[in-house]
DNA sequence: GGAACGATTGAT
DNA sequence: TCAATCGTTCCT
Protein backbone atom coordinates (compact mmCIF):
# COMPACT_ATOMS: atom_id res chain seq x y z
CA UNK A 1 0.00 0.00 0.00
CA UNK A 2 0.63 3.33 -1.05
CA UNK A 3 0.80 5.98 2.52
CA UNK A 4 1.05 9.91 3.31
CA UNK A 5 1.06 11.29 5.86
CA UNK A 6 0.44 15.49 6.23
CA UNK A 7 -0.50 17.99 8.65
CA UNK A 8 -3.86 17.53 7.08
CA UNK A 9 -3.70 13.85 8.46
CA UNK A 10 -3.24 10.01 7.08
CA UNK A 11 -4.30 9.13 3.51
CA UNK A 12 -3.27 5.43 2.25
CA UNK A 13 -4.76 2.88 -0.05
CA UNK A 14 -3.67 -0.65 -1.71
CA UNK A 15 -1.98 -0.17 -4.71
CA UNK A 16 -4.12 -2.30 -7.33
CA UNK A 17 -3.01 -1.01 -10.85
CA UNK A 18 0.88 0.02 -11.76
CA UNK A 19 2.82 -0.22 -14.70
CA UNK A 20 6.79 -0.54 -14.88
CA UNK A 21 8.57 1.88 -16.88
CA UNK A 22 12.58 0.41 -17.67
CA UNK A 23 15.49 2.38 -18.33
CA UNK A 24 17.46 3.46 -21.73
CA UNK A 25 15.97 0.41 -23.72
CA UNK A 26 12.40 1.22 -23.64
CA UNK A 27 11.19 4.40 -25.68
CA UNK A 28 8.16 4.93 -23.32
CA UNK A 29 10.02 5.90 -20.42
CA UNK A 30 11.13 8.78 -19.35
CA UNK A 31 14.71 7.44 -18.49
CA UNK A 32 15.45 6.52 -22.24
CA UNK A 33 17.00 9.53 -23.34
CA UNK A 34 19.38 9.01 -20.16
CA UNK A 35 19.14 10.96 -17.20
CA UNK A 36 18.83 14.39 -18.36
CA UNK A 37 15.83 16.87 -16.95
CA UNK A 38 12.88 15.53 -15.00
CA UNK A 39 14.14 11.70 -15.66
CA UNK A 40 17.44 11.94 -13.53
CA UNK A 41 15.65 10.42 -10.27
CA UNK A 42 14.45 7.22 -11.97
CA UNK A 43 18.88 6.68 -12.24
CA UNK A 44 18.83 7.01 -8.99
CA UNK A 45 19.22 3.28 -6.06
CA UNK A 46 15.38 2.03 -6.36
CA UNK A 47 13.33 2.87 -3.07
CA UNK A 48 12.70 6.38 -3.80
CA UNK A 49 9.79 8.51 -5.47
CA UNK A 50 9.71 9.91 -8.82
CA UNK A 51 6.74 12.56 -9.52
CA UNK A 52 5.83 14.33 -12.37
CA UNK A 53 4.33 16.99 -13.71
CA UNK A 54 1.73 15.59 -16.33
CA UNK A 55 0.03 17.52 -19.10
CA UNK A 56 0.66 20.85 -17.78
CA UNK A 57 -2.51 19.55 -15.00
CA UNK A 58 -1.52 16.66 -13.23
CA UNK A 59 0.94 15.22 -10.69
CA UNK A 60 1.88 11.44 -11.17
CA UNK A 61 4.15 9.24 -8.45
CA UNK A 62 6.24 6.50 -9.58
CA UNK A 63 8.31 4.12 -7.25
CA UNK A 64 11.72 3.95 -8.53
CA UNK A 65 13.33 0.66 -9.08
CA UNK A 66 17.04 -0.79 -9.87
CA UNK A 67 20.15 -0.30 -8.95
CA UNK A 68 21.60 3.34 -8.98
CA UNK A 69 23.03 4.27 -12.22
CA UNK A 70 20.10 2.08 -13.93
CA UNK A 71 17.14 4.23 -14.88
CA UNK A 72 13.52 2.73 -13.58
CA UNK A 73 10.54 2.95 -12.10
CA UNK A 74 7.07 1.47 -11.31
CA UNK A 75 4.21 3.87 -12.12
CA UNK A 76 1.59 3.69 -9.41
CA UNK A 77 -2.11 3.92 -11.61
CA UNK A 78 -4.81 3.35 -8.63
CA UNK A 79 -5.51 2.66 -5.21
CA UNK A 80 -8.26 0.85 -3.55
CA UNK A 81 -8.46 3.80 -0.61
CA UNK A 82 -8.13 2.42 2.77
CA UNK A 83 -7.16 5.29 5.25
CA UNK A 84 -8.51 8.90 5.37
CA UNK A 85 -11.61 8.77 2.80
CA UNK A 86 -12.57 12.21 3.88
CA UNK A 87 -9.24 13.81 3.48
CA UNK A 88 -9.14 12.44 -0.34
CA UNK A 89 -13.16 13.42 -0.69
CA UNK A 90 -12.25 17.27 0.08
CA UNK A 91 -9.06 17.25 -1.25
CA UNK A 92 -10.41 15.47 -5.62
CA UNK A 93 -13.90 17.00 -4.37
CA UNK A 94 -15.85 13.82 -5.28
CA UNK A 95 -17.49 11.54 -2.98
CA UNK A 96 -17.20 7.85 -4.26
CA UNK A 97 -14.39 5.73 -3.33
CA UNK A 98 -13.96 4.37 -6.08
CA UNK A 99 -13.42 8.29 -7.87
CA UNK A 100 -11.08 8.84 -5.28
CA UNK A 101 -7.59 7.17 -6.92
CA UNK A 102 -8.59 5.53 -9.54
CA UNK A 103 -6.03 7.03 -12.19
CA UNK A 104 -2.96 8.48 -11.01
CA UNK A 105 -3.08 11.93 -11.43
CA UNK A 106 -6.41 11.24 -9.42
CA UNK A 107 -4.33 9.59 -6.31
CA UNK A 108 -1.55 11.70 -6.16
CA UNK A 109 -4.24 14.55 -5.71
CA UNK A 110 -5.88 12.23 -3.22
CA UNK A 111 -2.85 11.94 -1.10
CA UNK A 112 -1.71 15.26 -1.05
CA UNK A 113 1.56 14.20 -3.60
CA UNK A 114 3.58 16.56 -5.17
CA UNK A 115 6.67 18.35 -6.27
CA UNK A 116 7.61 17.90 -2.58
CA UNK A 117 7.84 14.53 -2.53
CA UNK A 118 9.93 14.10 -5.84
CA UNK A 119 13.44 12.02 -5.00
CA UNK A 120 11.46 11.41 -0.91
CA UNK A 121 12.93 7.96 0.39
CA UNK A 122 9.44 5.77 0.49
CA UNK A 123 11.20 3.26 3.51
CA UNK A 124 11.82 6.78 5.76
CA UNK A 125 9.67 9.45 5.02
CA UNK A 126 6.01 11.02 4.93
CA UNK A 127 5.87 9.14 1.95
CA UNK A 128 6.01 5.14 2.40
CA UNK A 129 5.05 1.82 0.26
CA UNK A 130 4.43 -0.90 3.09
CA UNK A 131 3.06 -4.27 3.14
CA UNK A 132 -1.00 -3.95 2.30
CA UNK A 133 -3.13 -5.54 5.18
CA UNK A 134 -4.57 -8.49 2.87
CA UNK A 135 -3.35 -10.19 -0.41
CA UNK A 136 -3.86 -9.17 -3.54
CA UNK A 137 -6.64 -11.53 -5.47
CA UNK A 138 -5.56 -12.16 -9.69
CA UNK A 139 -3.14 -10.04 -11.06
CA UNK A 140 -3.93 -9.45 -14.70
CA UNK A 141 -1.17 -8.04 -17.59
CA UNK A 142 -1.59 -5.67 -20.05
CA UNK A 143 -0.20 -3.33 -22.22
CA UNK A 144 0.74 -0.03 -20.65
CA UNK A 145 -1.72 3.22 -20.78
CA UNK A 146 -1.68 6.57 -22.58
CA UNK A 147 1.44 5.69 -24.45
CA UNK A 148 2.03 6.09 -27.87
CA UNK A 149 5.24 3.91 -28.19
CA UNK A 150 6.09 0.36 -27.20
CA UNK A 151 2.66 0.44 -27.18
CA UNK A 152 2.73 -3.62 -26.91
CA UNK A 153 4.77 -4.41 -24.13
CA UNK A 154 2.90 -6.23 -21.66
CA UNK A 155 4.11 -4.56 -18.66
CA UNK A 156 0.88 -3.30 -16.99
CA UNK A 157 -0.57 -5.26 -13.87
CA UNK A 158 -3.94 -4.87 -11.72
CA UNK A 159 -6.22 -6.58 -10.01
CA UNK A 160 -8.77 -8.05 -12.10
CA UNK A 161 -11.87 -7.02 -11.24
CA UNK A 162 -11.32 -4.26 -8.87
CA UNK A 163 -13.17 -1.50 -9.29
CA UNK A 164 -10.66 0.83 -8.24
CA UNK A 165 -8.49 -0.13 -11.11
CA UNK A 166 -8.37 3.10 -13.73
CA UNK A 167 -10.51 2.93 -16.94
CA UNK A 168 -8.28 2.27 -19.67
CA UNK A 169 -9.09 4.96 -22.28
CA UNK A 170 -6.83 3.88 -24.77
CA UNK A 171 -8.38 0.21 -24.18
CA UNK A 172 -5.53 -1.53 -22.83
CA UNK A 173 -6.98 -4.32 -21.35
CA UNK A 174 -5.63 -7.78 -21.56
CA UNK A 175 -8.65 -8.50 -24.02
CA UNK A 176 -6.86 -5.58 -26.62
CA UNK A 177 -5.76 -6.68 -30.05
CA UNK A 178 -3.38 -4.86 -32.46
CA UNK A 179 -5.38 -5.39 -35.59
CA UNK A 180 -3.32 -8.00 -37.87
CA UNK A 181 -0.69 -6.09 -40.88
CA UNK A 182 -1.15 -7.34 -43.80
C1' DG B 1 13.66 30.75 -30.62
C1' DG B 2 9.49 28.30 -31.56
C1' DA B 3 6.28 24.41 -32.36
C1' DA B 4 4.57 20.04 -30.94
C1' DC B 5 3.63 16.69 -27.73
C1' DG B 6 2.52 14.26 -23.49
C1' DA B 7 2.96 7.85 -18.39
C1' DT B 8 -4.33 12.78 -17.58
C1' DT B 9 -8.59 14.38 -16.12
C1' DG B 10 -13.14 16.35 -16.21
C1' DA B 11 -16.56 18.76 -18.64
C1' DT B 12 -19.32 19.00 -22.99
C1' DT C 1 -14.89 14.95 -28.26
C1' DC C 2 -12.16 18.54 -26.41
C1' DA C 3 -9.99 22.11 -23.35
C1' DA C 4 -6.75 22.89 -19.65
C1' DT C 5 -1.88 23.99 -19.18
C1' DC C 6 3.24 23.77 -18.96
C1' DG C 7 7.76 21.32 -18.96
C1' DT C 8 10.42 18.66 -22.19
C1' DT C 9 11.69 17.45 -26.61
C1' DC C 10 12.50 18.32 -31.22
C1' DC C 11 12.97 21.21 -35.18
C1' DT C 12 14.54 25.42 -37.61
Amino acid sequence: MLRHETAEGVAAGRIVEAEAYLGTEDPASHAYRGPSGRAWVMFEAGGCAYVYFSYGTHWCMNVVAGPKGVGGAVLIRALEPLEGLDLMRARRGRDAPEDLCSGPGKLARALGIGPEQNAADLRASALTVRKAPFPPGEIAVSPRVGISRAVDAPLRFFERGNPHVSRARAGATEARRRPPRR
